[in-house]
DNA sequence: CGGGCACTTGAAGATAATCAATGCCGGTGG
DNA sequence: CCACCGGCATTGATTATCTTCAAGTGCCCG
């Protein structure tokens, strides 16, 4: 169920268009958007359950999406069944950058939460891009971005213990609500602990007992996905160096 | 010691020109040099020794680059010393793209033996789009594959042990070196042992007894850096399920 | 109220890291 | 030409970390 006039939504009782989406300052596509006054295609706002796909790995790239609210989950999926969970998707990210490769999606994006997105045709975006080189330059700067966080992220799996890898994960979501203009130190995990684990290439006991022993280090408040953190700093100095001597995995 | 004209150099007692590279298949910015005939300001072809920065992490990006001859490695530095390969480069590669992102380069480029690589400043690329934006189009795409490698290297690193990830890596190295026309089952690796280590996130040492363990297995015949490849197909067999009864990592 | 799923907890085991030492090759200088 | 040096690579023994297996708890949803 889609409204008429494309580029705005009826969800609950407002009427949303990208002019007052307060999501501007953090989306990459208002350039789009800018181009996409009236009829354009560009659908903003698809109210879709927890589970729903937004497209599958090895499905030809149609659109790209911008969440709008909720969250999502981009995972591959390994040739004996395996899920591995590449990057969660909060309001304001962009998906599907990937594919641009091939132009078939390498990896799959599920909602983790009921989450709204904003759908940008493949043929909208390079017709604005034919307005507007600008564009192409904003996207490829997403994706260099996109590169550099899994830089980061190797880094994370490559060098870093359990503990730290973990701290890590919960301070780079504290960032990423920051961004947004929430609180940094209180807030809930959208997603499931076997999540976590496959991110952070670990296996979901281990990722359970660290937040456990966390926990009673004083350095989180833990209760089922939601979280707190005392102090930041703390968090950042267990994620630089791991407390050596000071935590271990199993209890 | 360059040459006065552009797009031209004198290697050895040869002049190369881009119209004349044998690269041009697997090259991405032959649409750049399409749009170079005269003095554009990009460089190819400019012999540096091993251990040579392209460019460093933190730098302001300038240029990218193309192998053209020779072998490169891309790392991140971390804040404690430590170095965490991310990508070896072989001729063909593009190199820099992480870097346009924020402007600045998120990783170091250097040749692990002597190299040659074709230097296409970002002003020239940005004027060659202008008139040809299929060539921003080509840039993305380019990206995009990056980040799917990207993903598959997480799967590798999150999922498989140290032999399959080792097979892996040889089996990338082996297909790298097809594609340009070269033996896929014998050939030189130009890069150490610790780098293989770091790119496969596993201590030297375990990549050693490696080795040893697949030329006991006779999956391999290794000689200090000369690697022979009897079966391709039994290698990827231990790429896929890994011997979980056949090697373990200590002798 | 019951079932299932997500999560937690514990104990045993495996994989790869670390520590420590030796071997090999290539280059340099006597 | 040979001897020495330094970096790279190999090998062995021990240990730490995390996984795996197994069981139990609690919560959410029908």
């Amino acid at each position: 169920m889609q409204t008429q006039e494309s580029n705005v939504v009826r969800f609950g009782q407002a009427a949303l268009r990208c002019a007052d989406c307060r999501l501007q300052r953090v989306c990459v596509m208002h350039t789009v958007a800018s181009h996409c006054a009236g009829e354009t295609g560009v659908k903003c706002g698809r109210p879709s359950p927890r589970g729903h796909h937004l497209f599958r790995q090895g499905e030809r790239l149609q659109a790209l999406y911008i969440v709008r609210s909720g969250s999502a989950k981009s995972y591959v999926s390994t040739p004996d069944g395996l899920e591995q969970v590449i990057r969660f998707h909060l309001p304001g990210d962009l998906i599907g950058v990937d594919a641009l490769g091939e132009g078939t999606h390498t990896s799959s994006a599920q909602a983790m939460e009921m989450i709204t997105v904003c759908r940008f045709p493949l043929d909208v975006i390079e017709d604005a891009a034919h307005h507007d080189p600008a564009l192409y330059a904003q996207i490829l700067k997403h994706a260099g971005r996109e590169i550099t966080k899994e830089h980061a992220r190797a880094v994370l799996l490559a060098q870093r213990g359990a503990d730290e890898r973990l701290a890590a994960f919960l301070l780079q979501m504290s960032d990423a609500y920051a961004h947004l203009g929430y609180s940094a130190v209180a807030f809930n995990l959208p997603m499931a602990r076997q999540d976590i684990a496959s991110y952070l290439a670990l296996a979901v006991e281990t990722v359970s007992r660290l937040f456990t022993n966390f926990q009673h280090e004083g350095l989180l408040e833990v209760d089922r996905r939601s979280i707190h953190i005392p102090s930041l700093e703390r968090l950042r100095a267990v994620a630089r160096a791991s407390g050596k001597t000071l935590l271990t995995a199993n209890g």
